[in-house]
DNA sequence: GGGAAGTGCAACACTGAGGTTGCACTTCCG
DNA sequence: CGGAAGTGCAACCTCAGTGTTGCACTTCCC
């Protein structure tokens, strides 16, 4: 068992489409590298790549199987993970609603950044 | 409100030290891309791009405030974030306890396939 | 008015993530 | 044995993400 990922190391492993498809698979039964690569779009190298990303995340685990690995998917890191991303959003809004309630200035206009 | 980001984006979005950084200082205290880029060791056009996709990803909010436009961290989307990938990560370990709970063959080698 | 502070836009550079192909090696099994 | 299936390793390619710099424009305020 290796450190535990920095929270943004494992927001990274999850930030991306193929490793969700991954995952998902992973989640429903477990499926060797071959296999995956097989139903996914992708090659077998682009799997074991991101297997490999999500092992070290410890969002999966890995049994040999004879000639073959066999991967599943491991919840508890995820779970974790949400406990602390909830956390972490509670004390924002607290925060936020603290300075509201004592500042609350009229006239405030909002922008909206996103294109 | 645009639609919502996918999974994948929500955790992409927050799969970066540096926007970590700016969400830090944003949850403590509302704050303009200037005035993060003196805190911060990146230029104030770096920290532009992060605030347009955290706000892209609804994790900030913008509010102009006659010459700047100052930031705010929002824990909802952060929070919603976690209740799904809570459910999901309880998915997987249930399927998982299934499977073993009626296969459970014996001599089975773990591996470690990190670094 | 005019300078200081803040934002907006654009061009550019660099690195790493994601993906591919090719080949060698192990393991199963007819 | 010998082929089929699976994995391991390495070189390579491509592009988007992260970051920079430079300049124009708006807003505040002495």
């Amino acid at each position: 068992m290796t450190a535990t990922p920095t929270l943004p190391e494992m927001c990274a492993a999850l930030g991306d489409q193929t490793r969700w498809d991954i995952l998902t698979r992973l989640g429903q039964e477990t499926m060797s590298a071959s296999a995956l690569a097989r139903v996914l779009p992708v090659s077998r190298q682009a799997i074991v790549k991101h297997l490999d990303v999500l092992s070290e995340a410890g969002l999966v685990t890995a049994e040999r199987r004879g000639r073959e690995i066999v991967y599943a998917a491991l919840g508890s890191r995820l779970n974790a993970l949400a406990h602390e991303l909830d956390r972490i959003g509670n004390a924002w809004d607290t925060r936020l609603r603290a300075l509201k309630s004592l500042a609350e200035s009229p006239g405030e206009e909002h922008v909206d950044r996103r294109s």
